[in-house]
RNA sequence: GCUCCCAUCGACUAGGGGUUAGGUCACCACUCUUUCACAGUGAAAACACGGGUUCGAAUCCCGUUGGGAGCGCCA
């Protein structure tokens, strides 16, 4: 055991997306792969063929790259110890669970699914401790057992658990964890459409692939017990298991689709940067114990460690996140900014313009500490792409006064005789316009932010103007006088 | 119902026998800015409860309560 590599995985079942949850049990193995110098495997736990979903892995693989997860053995990549999807390893389960036979650790079962369903009805109506199989079939003769399966009788196979057992294992987030064997069904291993099922599958692959930290949710551990027992009946060296605390409703249920976004493309498709979804989901259940709170992935990396992850579910805080990504966001380079500004750009509804460089690095630096999000470069500051198409109420009411159309025409009619005003002659001409008019600079200031912009927020109004320059100015200025008459 | 897990501000968390129980998000106020934001300053805000151990418990132990997960031929 000791100086042994190792080596984790990500595991999921191609269902069509990746859990928010399960991006942050990935993150984990990740981390702590690229902390020890470790393996980091995804493998696909496709056993189930009535949940396949075309394009399911696909997806996933994707999402993986956009969080930056990337993996040293899995699909697409390969890896000495592949297939890495288990529908490609249906031999190997049936060597295996031969085997399991042979030691009598298994037992073929032939109870009908209308049989167990009764029989576990009885066990509720009974107010039984806990409902589990009988291990009737157990009871049958081998020439019984050969018989049913000449017969081409539909079976399954099942582990056969001594109820008076106990199972312990080492967890590294809970400590020693230890269940009676009592409550431990015989579960069942082969499905009747010979398939494996999870716990079977998992446990060989693990062991197969040489994992040595079992890093998973916590919704897992009360099926570990299951786990423990296989890999003891196969005579093999249990792996440390981490199982990671809950993320959480803000009603402290497990995270659902029910009350909100679950699914890491829906936050990806909102705007949130990768960087900060990698950054949030870090601290949901792990600190490194000092105040620090923004961090990138390398950052992680150095840091993290399974004995500083917390116990106790995390509610998955959306206005944290929020906050991060803006954190995230301003401290991306100008060249990033430009780039990521021109894509977000293409599928919006001013995809027919064209912008130079120069203009979205005015408006970038004009808004910058005023967005959380990408695509509000252009939503607040919409004024910078397109004339206000109304004005903000409260705003009008509260600034828009009887003299202030005189004071907009004479502003207007000062700055139509400069050739090409900067920030420097808007403000000039501001202050003549003030006190020419006898009246103070913002009975000036105020209509005409209105005007241009449409808003009562929003960067100095000498950068507004500076941004959309003395045409489209005196335009606005003239639109407003239009429509408020 | 049973099994297991968990319990510090609204949320994420630090602390883990002696602390004015610290930080971050959100909220509020002030400063800066004739706007908004950023930034800064400040405020408000928590050890679930009951026993025990101890000179001393948020911290260790037990119990209670509360919450959660799991109890499939799903993963």
């Amino acid at each position: 055991m000791i100086n042994k590599e190792i080596r984790v995985r990500y595991a999921p079942s191609p269902t069509g997306y990746i859990h928010i949850g399960n991006l942050r049990t990935a993150l984990y193995n990740y981390l702590f792969a690229r902390h020890t110098g470790g393996k980091f495997i995804v493998r696909i736990e496709d056993t189930d063929q009535a949940r396949k979903v075309e394009g399911a892995v696909e997806n996933l693989i994707a999402t993986l790259k956009w969080a930056g997860l990337d993996y040293d053995e899995g699909p697409e990549k390969g890896g000495d110890y592949g297939p890495y999807y288990q529908s490609e390893r249906l031999d190997i389960y049936k060597t295996h669970v031969d085997i399991l036979l042979q030691k009598k650790k298994a037992y073929y079962c032939f109870c009908s699914a209308e049989r167990l369903t009764a029989l576990r009805e009885e066990q509720q109506k009974q107010k039984l401790n806990q409902t589990k199989y009988d291990k009737r079939c157990l009871q049958l003769s081998d020439e019984e057992v050969s018989a049913n399966i000449a017969k081409g009788m539909p079976h399954v196979v099942r582990l056969n658990v001594d109820p008076s057992s106990t199972i312990k294992f080492k967890d590294d987030v809970r400590g020693d964890v230890e269940f009676s064997g009592e409550v431990v069904d015989d579960q069942v291993l082969i499905k009747s459409d010979n398939y494996p099922t999870y716990h079977l599958a998992n446990v060989i692959d693990d062991h197969l692939m040489k994992i040595t930290h079992v890093i998973r949710g916590e919704e897992w551990l009360p099926s570990t017990p299951k786990h423990v027992l296989l890999y003891e009946a196969f005579g093999w060296d249990v792996p440390v298991f981490a199982h990671l605390p809950l993320l959480l409703n803000p009603d402290r249920s497990k995270l659902s689709k029910r009350q909100g976004d679950v699914a890491v493309e829906d936050y990806r498709k909102k705007g949130f940067l990768s960087e900060a979804l990698i950054n949030f989901i870090a601290l949901l259940g792990w600190t490194a114990g000092d105040d620090k709170e923004f961090y990138y992935i390398d950052e992680l990396i150095k840091s993290f460690s399974l004995d500083r992850v917390n116990k106790s579910g995390a509610v998955f805080d959306i206005e944290k996140l929020n906050w991060l990504n803006a954190e995230h966001l301003r401290r991306k380079s100008d060249t990033e900014l430009i780039q990521m500004l021109r894509d977000d750009l293409k599928t919006s509804k001013y995809s027919g313009n064209e912008y130079s460089d120069e203009y979205l690095l005015k408006v970038i630096h004009a808004m910058k500490e005023r967005v959380s999000f990408v695509q509000e470069f252009y939503e607040k500051g919409s004024y910078f792409f397109e004339e206000p198409a109304s004005y903000e109420e409260a705003a009008l009411k509260k600034r828009w006064k009887e003299e202030s159309p005189a004071i907009l025409s004479k502003y207007s009619e000062k700055i139509s005789t400069y050739e090409n005003p900067v920030k420097e002659d808007f403000e000039k001409i501001l202050h003549e316009t003030a006190a020419e008019m006898n009246v103070g600079n913002g009975n000036v200031i105020h209509p005409l932010r209105l005007a241009t912009s449409g808003v009562s927020g929003g960067p100095g109004i000498f950068e507004i103007l500076d941004i959309i320059g003395r045409d489209k100015t005196i335009t606005r200025i003239n639109a407003i006088l239009e429509k408020l008459k």
